[in-house]
DNA sequence: TCCATCATGTAAGGTGTTACATGATTGC
DNA sequence: GCAATCATGTAACACCTTACATGATGGA
């Protein structure tokens, strides 16, 4: 249900193809929802059979004929409802808290590696939000109050990794060392 | 996928029927991995056709009949394996995270509201949280490995949700007072 | 020559949700 | 009388992933 509120939000700041909204989500909210491609192209078809949003071609030279959509008055309107219903509570599914507490089920080695393996994997994730975030920072093109909000998702999904981190480091001094 | 496992790693503690898996999760895993009944009874299905366990009901008297499930040798040596396997990037799919993301699209009293009834939540769900790490504490009945890692699974969630909440707050008090 | 980028998809299958069915017992 | 708890499920659908197809251009 959320990706389709995802794109048409992206459809706000400008008219998009499916490839445009793949990299802009790979760029600026992979960190919040991610997608692949097949669901990006199929959920742009359902929009556009609901009138959410309208398409055309594009000619280019050199490179493939791109499909450029819109966001309709109806699909603000739809967008517009969404962002106004109770948030719901968001469901947890987090393959690395199950394996950390299942953690006893492995070896010691093993889990051991798998999280020393994991803590350099999101140290690297939390530099790159950091990137993006400074990116954010200096970009005058965007809104100030679309800008807050940015920041505001990036400071939190940064803040938690960061929550994380400390907890994985002070587990593998104290207990796995 | 995981799921699977998530439901075999509660089972090496004791055989259960589905009922009892739904009341450990929401019991104990709610906040790691979420699931619902028609899932985890087809889940429980699978599990059985691959050999994973075996079930066998048992008569109650003024109760149903109960499908007790047991892990097998096959069971534990498929999720051993599981558990030494590299940890996958967990996918983010946060509506939280994408409301805020674009809470400009929104009004700013419905922003305002959603992120003070969100805050209230997940302070509920931290105090939970914390008694359930108390619980856990205080419970000599489990082997300390295993203790050790469901508190530390326990620790990053509840420093995660700390983590935001200071963001919340902070962000509610300086742009949408 | 081979791989990456650009660009859009199909096909098949796995995972997860919602609504509903059944039927006994216990508490307000 | 009504709702909740116990207990297991079916049916229908929504969501998401993986592998693959196509075909041009540009760089190592």
């Amino acid at each position: 249900m959320s990706l389709r509120f995802a794109l048409l939000g992206l459809l706000t700041t400008k008219p998009s193809s499916g490839y445009d909204l793949k990299r802009a989500i790979t760029r600026s909210t992979y960190f919040i929802w991610n997608a692949t491609g097949p669901q990006i192209y199929n959920t742009l078809h359902n929009l556009r059979e609901e009138g959410y949003i309208t398409s055309e071609s594009l000619a280019q030279e050199g490179k493939p004929d791109k499909q450029i959509h819109t966001i309709t008055a109806s699909g603000r309107a739809a967008l517009k409802k969404f962002m106004s219903k109770p948030i719901r509570a968001s469901v947890t599914r987090d393959e690395i808290l199950l394996r950390i507490f299942f953690g006893n089920l492995a070896s010691r080695s093993a889990i051991k590696r798998e999280l020393e393996a994991y803590l350099e994997r999101i140290r690297d994730e939390r530099a790159f939000m950091e990137a993006t975030k400074a990116r954010i920072d200096a970009n005058p093109g965007r809104k100030h109050q679309a800008r807050n909000f940015q920041l505001l998702s990036l400071r939190i999904k940064v803040a938690q990794y960061r929550a994380m981190e400390e907890e994985l480091v002070s587990f593998l001094g104290k207990e796995l060392s």
